[in-house]
DNA sequence: GCATATATGTCAACATGACTGACATAAATT
DNA sequence: AATTTATGTCAGTCATGTTGACATATATGC
């Protein structure tokens, strides 16, 4: 149970230096990734929305969201049937930094799936689900 | 792909939760606990070796070691052979609480490990091995 | 149409935990 | 005796989280 506890210390703290080294050269840390990533993966979503999914205060996303925008990695646009909603976008610019970013995690997910058998991959994302608290987040993966 | 990196996301913030809310009763952070974890595994070491597993500068280390030290949940002892090293112990305050850590870890990790079998168990660690960069850290699991 | 609620943004202050760089001390090693 | 090593410390900076208060535009309910 131990070696569970640690191994998650350890595989999450590699999992997120590669993203980090890229995100220096750009002034950005490991909030704008996750702006970036959940941006990028549910596009035109709410403010509300994003801050749903990441669980921080809007004030503390606001300052990253911010940056991106100025910088012209996120784009807004008023919602269609609310528009004191500002819907969020990747631009060409966003889009790139995060392929680059998630392209790194993906290889090393990548080269660990390889070296097990569908059974062990099924069985780290059984497991993982599990380690979830609520449901809402476990039922993003259906 | 894109599931296990948001799966590690999601689980990794809710693994670090409960820590989290019991540390704030004594206003200690993510970092104590490492700390803490981590001289409760391997007592006496040095202080060299407990910086090697955090991978933190010494400044980092220092800040909240000293408050561990000084509020009396992490003692020190001179090395034996090399008197100049300051061998780390948990005092009984800090099994205490390093042990309250744990067990809520231990609780959340064995609810997910009972959900599914023994193959997953292996997968989820095979996994997690091979997303780990080094084999030093590798190695500590054998 | 007016009152209220909601979506979003902003200002300010604060805490944590990382970093770099420089310097200090004691003990071990050469 | 000189140098290296283990550890500690001071000082400054940065990223990212927090709370609390307030502002603006739009939607919604009566």
């Amino acid at each position: 149970m131990r070696q569970a506890i640690e191994m998650l210390f350890f595989a999450y703290r590699d999992f997120t230096s590669g993203p980090d080294e890229i995100l220096r050269e750009f002034g950005f840390g490991r909030a704008h990734h996750r702006a970036i990533y959940f941006i990028g993966r549910h596009p035109n979503q709410t403010v509300s929305n994003l801050l749903g999914i990441l669980r921080i205060t809007k004030q503390s996303l606001n300052r990253v969201l911010g940056q991106l925008v100025r910088e012209g990695f996120v784009s807004q646009s008023p919602g269609k049937q609310d528009r004191r909603q500002r819907l969020l976008q990747l631009t060409e610019k966003g889009r790139m930094l995060e392929e680059r970013l998630t392209e790194n995690q993906r290889q090393r997910i990548a080269a660990a799936f390889s070296a097990v058998d569908e059974k062990a991959v099924v069985g780290f994302r059984d497991v993982l689900l599990g380690v979830m608290t609520s449901n809402e987040d476990r039922n993003r993966f259906e």
